[in-house]
DNA sequence: AAGAACTCCTGTTGGC
DNA sequence: TGCCAACAGGAGTTCT
């Protein structure tokens, strides 16, 4: 599900309700998601104070009074549901059609006491949660190696022009390694390629040496990445099948999109005439114009 | 060593 | 209508 976008309308929408509330009691309903989850995690959690909540990429961030730090993954359907207190809780199993979920994948249930509870739902289950020192945080697992922050100081044409020089793997695919760059998915890779310009099976490095003003093409896509993420996390997100924020409301850049699951339809450039084609790279579909993004 | 393929899991969708 | 294959927003691991 959640790209860098659907991840910070995620914190935004915990936020007011997590930071500076304790968590009463940590109910973990099985042994994994993805991985398992931590040692102890219950212990670990219970009766402590949320200090802040961040994001880095797609992780969440929550700084515990402990020192601990818990991250969370969304994987693909990873979802926060808010419920304010006295709300009944359910139960597990039972079919509840009001609620717009399938209760039986609610995995981890935050009490909070008078905060109310967030519950954590995850149908594939390839999200998942961990437990680091606050103070070696980004040199955990999960952070040491990653790329950059694609909204943060360090995203410019020069420093994605480095990344990607003398890469022969397609754009799509650098775009979409955690390692150079972080936080963009499908959906948002294929959307900044066609405002770029740019055929999503060209060999990366072609940013990096494309004729043209010096490294203008590198310059361009770092824009329109931020752009879109940009453009994206004030619509919301996108809500195509599972995604919903913790409010249960629904993103609606879904609507922008100008390529993503638009196979077969007119290409949205005035004058253009083409069509939105579909290929898979590396067994993910991959939505371009090929007039608008020619080879 | 880079790049592609496979894998985890469940639910939905589209074609026959 | 039913059945079954294909596909889904991620990413770690394994192959070539």
């Amino acid at each position: 599900m959640p790209e860098l976008p659907e991840v910070e309308t995620v914190r935004r929408g915990l936020e007011p309700t997590l930071v500076g509330a304790r968590i009463e009691r940590l109910v973990v309903r099985r042994k994994d998601l993805r991985f398992p989850f931590p040692e102890r995690f219950v212990e670990r959690v219970e009766g402590q104070r949320v200090e802040a909540l961040s994001r880095r990429a797609k992780y969440l961030i929550a700084d515990l009074s402990s020192g601990e730090s818990l991250i969370m993954h969304l994987g693909m359907t990873g979802r926060f549901i808010i419920e304010a207190q006295g709300v009944a809780a359910h139960e597990p199993g039972v079919f509840y059609a009001d609620v717009g979920r399938h209760v039986i994948h609610d995995h981890v249930v935050f009490e909070l006491g008078g905060a109310g509870r967030i519950t954590y739902n995850d149908v594939r289950r390839f999200g998942f949660m961990d437990l680091v020192p606050m103070a070696g945080l980004f040199q955990s697992k999960h952070f040491a190696g990653m790329g950059i922050e694609p909204l943060g100081n360090e995203l410019s044409g020069d420093k994605l022009a480095g990344l990607f020089a003398g890469k022969a793997a397609p754009l799509k695919a650098a775009l979409l390694d955690q390692r150079l760059i972080a936080g963009l998915g499908n959906i948002y890779v294929c959307e900044a390629l066609f405002r770029a310009g740019l055929h999503p099976e060209l060999p990366a490095g072609v940013i990096a040496t494309a004729t043209g003003r010096p490294r203008a093409k590198a310059h361009e896509l770092a824009s329109i990445i931020r752009d879109v993420l940009t453009e994206a996390i004030a619509a919301g997100g996108s809500t195509l099948r599972d995604f919903a924020h913790a409010d249960g409301s629904l993103g609606y850049f879904q609507h922008a999109f100008k390529v993503y699951d638009r196979e077969g339809e007119p290409c949205v450039t005035r004058g253009c005439g083409g069509t939105v084609q579909r290929l898979v790279q590396s067994g993910r579909s991959t939505f371009f114009c090929a007039r608008c993004q020619p080879r």
